[in-house]
DNA sequence: TTAACCGTTCGCATATCACGAACACTGTTC
DNA sequence: GAACAGTGTTCGTGATATGCGAACGGTTAA
């Protein structure tokens, strides 16, 4: 049961996937920056970024390496394939239509919290939680749908991932404790939803609900966001998590018949 | 000015590309069956995967290996990054509701065409045209975009572009003839706009313009696309011409703003 | 029980990659 | 206008990381 025993793993493969990840942090770059900030020698670190030019993940422009358009096909190929995108992106449109607010449709990869589709209701507010969202990945003890995918690991992961990151401490709500947070996923489990109260961003709150599949593992979370000024009150407390709660339960029936067709 | 004595490459990054893309077109495969696809031995396939996630660029289900959810993170950066998004998502919708018809911003890179962005109007019709362009890279000789890209390359650059990948025939109305194809460039130059008559697909008309930088250098293009049956006389020879040649030129004046007040 | 599949691990031989030094080119500086 | 400080690029070499095959552990089917 445990698959820990590190397997063998390509140096040049993984220097590969730090070029990619640098060029996409420095928005493109010369060699010699490159090579500075890897800590390689110019000379191959001009090998990694020929290869991957020839591969055509890479162009050149001048004398500034980026990535190249392969990356956003690659992108949405994998987002077309993703169960919760098929079979939940129009359900996440209708709730933001229904809400107003910002919704997100959200999946855990490795123990972090990865963005699969987000849709801005009319009234949606908030730049700079938009902009934290963009994120590569994120931590899934202070949002609502980290909270919500959380609640439905078994103890064994759940321990893992929480030994591999930690309680980082975003705001001042964030919780850091790891026995409240045993506690509120208790709750969490309970009430069949997850509420982020200020703990990622100052003076947004969210509510999300876990879309599970039907042998029982988690897909994933949906959520909605917006100022605290307004989810308050019967909204906050019931409005909305029957929403969101309604909304991951059609998901996953989409998900469910579509797995019980594909199986006859 | 000749680029061609091909530089050192790396075998190694070589096939982590090969394997990123076969994980894509097969939809996330076993060890076995990509090693078979690669004719690479299970175990060094193995080893390759195992790299790929532990850099999360792959996950695993089950005995599955799968692109993980960084790849849409990359892509959609790669997206906000680029000039033509950054500055053309905006009129490229307005084109589309304006039009009501598919709209599609394209870029050049390694010779072919790829998507950055696509609107569907209101009347928006096609889903086999909408399935075509979401390949991963197509030819640039037989579509209203590719056409306007190509008629503002120096022609060094385009006789290249024709040497590597010559004119492949995609339906009966495809120019395949070298000399043809000139000519309709350079009436492609005269007019300002390119069309695409049926060349890419049947039953579809599609007329694009280019985006072209201060410098003169091409960015990429705008097109509006749809059926034969309603792109037709004045509207087919001259409010789309209009319409898509005023939609580049809001681009570049939006891109060109950019570049200055950068330079400031 | 056996057999035929998986995915995974490991040792070994050899091909591959990392490095530094040199090159070509550009723009700057004095 | 010449020397210089920056680029990006090439190439030879030695150290080593990688590919392979064989074996292992597991699951499913016969």
């Amino acid at each position: 049961m445990n698959d820990d025993h590190s397997p063998r793993t390509l140096e040049t493969v993984t220097r590969a996937c730090r070029v990619i990840e640098a060029l996409e942090e420095l928005g493109g770059a010369g060699v010699t920056e490159l090579a500075d900030h890897l800590g390689l020698s110019k000379s191959s670190t001009h090998s990694y970024l020929a290869t991957l030019r020839e591969q055509q993940f890479v162009v050149k422009s001048g004398d500034t390496y980026e990535l190249g358009l392969e990356f956003l096909y690659l992108g949405t190929a994998v987002r077309h394939n993703h169960d919760l995108y098929r079979h939940g992106s129009e359900e996440i449109e209708r709730l933001a239509d229904e809400t107003g607010e910002y919704v997100h449709l959200m999946a855990e990869q490795h123990g972090l919290e990865r963005n699969v589709y987000k849709v801005a209701g009319e009234n949606a507010v908030g730049a700079e939680y938009h902009a934290r969202k963009q994120q590569r990945a994120d931590y899934l003890h202070f949002s609502s749908t980290g909270k919500a995918v959380l609640a439905q690991l078994e103890t064994g992961r759940l321990e893992r991932i929480l030994d591999q990151y930690g309680l980082v401490e975003r705001t001042e709500h964030t919780i850091t404790d790891r026995e409240r947070l045993y506690d509120e996923l208790q709750r969490v489990r309970e009430r069949g939803y997850a509420v982020n109260d200020e703990e990622e961003i100052q003076g947004i709150r969210a509510v999300g609900a876990p879309v599970v599949d039907s042998d029982g593992t988690v897909l994933g979370a949906v959520s909605v966001s917006g100022p605290k000024s307004r989810f308050d009150g019967e909204l906050f407390n019931e409005e909305l998590p029957e929403a969101v709660i309604g909304s991951a339960n059609v998901i996953e029936a989409n998900v469910n018949m579509s797995s019980a067709t594909r199986s006859l």
